[in-house]
DNA sequence: ACCTGAACACCGTTCAAGT
DNA sequence: ACCTGAACACCGTTCAAGT
């Protein structure tokens, strides 16, 4: 029932902060973060659990090291040409294409983004575009994290996405079930959530919820940034 | 140390599933979420742990009453005059004031938004706005969907909030902390970061972040809405 | 109807010990 | 340096029983 992933008998090669780390994130994407203990994780490794904690100081050092796994993955675009929108879009998307695949483990980034490398170098390009669009220090901090943060929880919160991973009946049934209890509701109270039930309850297209959720995190930045340049010339 | 909502021996009157839920809420505003065990509660209502499973099928179960508790305090305007933006600001401020009080429950309101009265009213009304500014119902539900998102996660991660609430002094001493680590980093590797210290690791006025929070969801709203009809007329 | 008490299968983590 | 094994103080939850 459960991924390949998380119940090899494991190679039984070293242990190092990377693998058990990496090793944690395949658990999760199985299983969802619940299922990420100190135990089972020594279990998948081969190890026993107290193995994990020459590695780790804490379980929360091992989330850490998780949510440092994903933004690792952060293709950050190196390119500095073209308006800074532009620009921005692609560093918004380069974030989302890395957190998309781990949709379990997402969440973890949030806390992370300001103490690892990778974090670090993502943020400082995000602020960096904020400047180009005249945003003031303390403004671009505010606004760069309700970005980042807003990306994050896009991914945590897809419509349809199931808690648990792995038994993909159970989550269909999930899904038409939360589809036909928006629909059956009141149209006469709720009409507006009926007519979009089907949307509520699943994302039809997932590539689409990215881009219009990339859509309005840069036209919010957009219509701030010509709003505040407005009325400093006024 | 603790907040006396959370040590009181308890007045021992009957409990409800409100009552509990509401005592569930003090304990995660006064100690975090984490506080709020099964075992721990129940000392805290002066009563057996498993006297709490007669008013909740499991702890899943309270998490979405206590999450239920914040959305009922949620004032959706009555008002239906102005601007569908202007109505949409007033809505997305309404939401904003009940989860602030809470930033350690806001989260859990995230699965509750559908499957709750207070939760469906508001996201009836939210849809309702965004058909009057042109968004058509599966465009509406993806939206809607962010915008209220957006608001949960400005709230859980307010810039400088405290995991566990209580101790102020502890509190202030990461605060100032997590600034002396960013300032500190290599200004020629992150200029911006560094730059930005101060308002990356504490929210100097919050009544301004949700301000600008709410700002920024309003006026990506209108840039997409803006965007799609201009497409639809060429 | 509402609550109790003992028990079960789990947690994260400490500590002393092995190689 | 890296891992083990037993133990401790917690979890959520089941089940049979009390009033």
């Amino acid at each position: 029932m459960s991924s390949p992933a998380s119940t090899q008998p494991a190679p039984r090669e070293r242990l190092t902060p990377e693998s058990v780390a990496r090793r944690a994130v395949a658990l999760a994407d199985a299983e969802g973060l619940d299922a990420v203990t100190v135990r089972r994780l020594a279990q998948d490794l081969g190890v026993t659990p107290m193995a994990l904690y020459r590695h780790f100081s804490d379980k929360d050092a091992l989330l850490d090291a998780m949510a440092e796994c994903l933004l690792a993955d952060v293709a950050v675009p190196e390119s500095r040409s073209g308006a800074w929108d532009k620009q921005m879009r692609e560093v918004l998307d380069a974030f989302l294409a890395a957190l998309r695949p781990h949709p379990n483990v997402a969440e973890l980034t949030l806390h992370t983004i300001l103490t690892s490398t990778p974090g670090l170098v993502l943020a400082e390009r995000v602020l960096e575009l904020l400047a180009d669009a005249g945003f003031p220090a303390e403004h671009a901090a505010e606004v760069g994290t309700y970005a980042l943060c807003s990306l994050v929880t896009l991914v945590t919160t897809e419509p349809g996405r199931a808690e648990r991973g792995g038994d993909a009946e159970a989550y269909e049934d999930t899904i038409r079930a939360k589809r036909a209890t928006l629909a059956s509701l009141s149209p006469a109270r709720y009409p507006h959530v009926v007519a979009a039930a089907d949307a509520l309850a699943d994302c039809a297209n997932d590539d689409a919820y990215y881009r219009l959720g990339a859509d309005l995190v840069v036209a919010g930045m957009q219509g701030v940034s010509r709003r505040s340049r407005r009325s400093r010339s006024a």
